[in-house]
DNA sequence: ATCTCGATAGTCT
DNA sequence: GACTATCGAGATC
């Protein structure tokens, strides 16, 4: 189990404020840990908790809008509160949230969460076999089974992309709005103990290695690598 | 558990 | 033409 159950009580979820993303990217990549992603699809809604994020500021020479504004990178550039999903590798998608003023190039990208509605949608967007979906969501009580399935669809900014089904279409959405995609804060954080939030540095990045922004909580095992 | 390696295509130089 | 904010399979320990 996770330390706090984000839906315990079931209250009304609502999106997080734009001015919240608005902020400075290194507090906005903290903020966003444990806040709730979700999609609304035909086939059904998908929900995961953000257990990883990493910043990107412009000045940063790993960050995509480092050297201005391209046609690939221009959601960065946009107003905050947006998705900037950007394709990689030849075969990834990565999911980010944009920050800071409209004109700065910023974002926080999202690298894992921990699945919490919809594991039998995300397991069939991550290509696993129908039969095995429905042998491992059946043993979804059992926490070790649930954490080792959980990493498999969502640990990883590249996996959890496939498992939410976001694409190039997905790039844009404005994450204020409910409906579609959008990000969620907790019905209620004053109520639950907020685990310590650890620094270490970036993955998968040649350039500026060395800064400490990218975050996780304490003892979270839903994280990548 | 930890590693190497190949796949693959959009973007920028 | 070179580079990538990656993943999974397969090898090896």
């Amino acid at each position: 189990m996770s330390t706090c159950d984000p839906l315990e009580g079931g209250a009304a979820l609502t999106p997080l404020d734009r001015e919240l993303y608005r902020g400075d990217t290194v507090e906005v990549a903290r903020r966003l840990l444990n806040c709730l992603l979700v999609h609304e699809t035909d086939a059904g809604t998908i929900v995961g908790r953000i257990a990883e994020t990493e910043a990107y500021t412009q000045d940063d020479p790993a960050c995509h809008a480092f050297r201005g504004m391209t046609r690939r990178n221009s959601p960065m550039f946009g107003p905050p509160g947006h998705a900037y999903v950007y394709f990689t590798y030849g075969m990834h998608y990565c999911f980010n949230a944009v920050t800071g003023p409209e004109g700065v190039g910023e974002a926080v990208l999202i690298r894992a969460v921990e699945p919490i509605e919809g594991w039998e949608l995300m397991s069939r967007h991550r290509g696993l076999p129908e039969e095995e979906i429905k042998r491992l969501t059946a043993s979804l009580e059992d926490p070790v089974k649930r954490v080792r399935l959980a990493r498999k669809l969502c640990g990883g900014p590249g996996k959890l992309c496939q498992a939410f089904d976001l694409g190039g279409a997905a790039n844009g959405t404005d994450l204020t709005c409910p409906g579609s995609l959008w990000i969620g804060g907790m019905p209620n954080p004053e109520a639950f103990p907020v685990p310590k939030i650890c620094s270490t540095r970036r993955i998968g990045i040649r350039l500026n290695v060395d800064a400490p922004w990218r975050f996780t909580l304490r003892d979270d095992p839903y994280t990548s690598r």
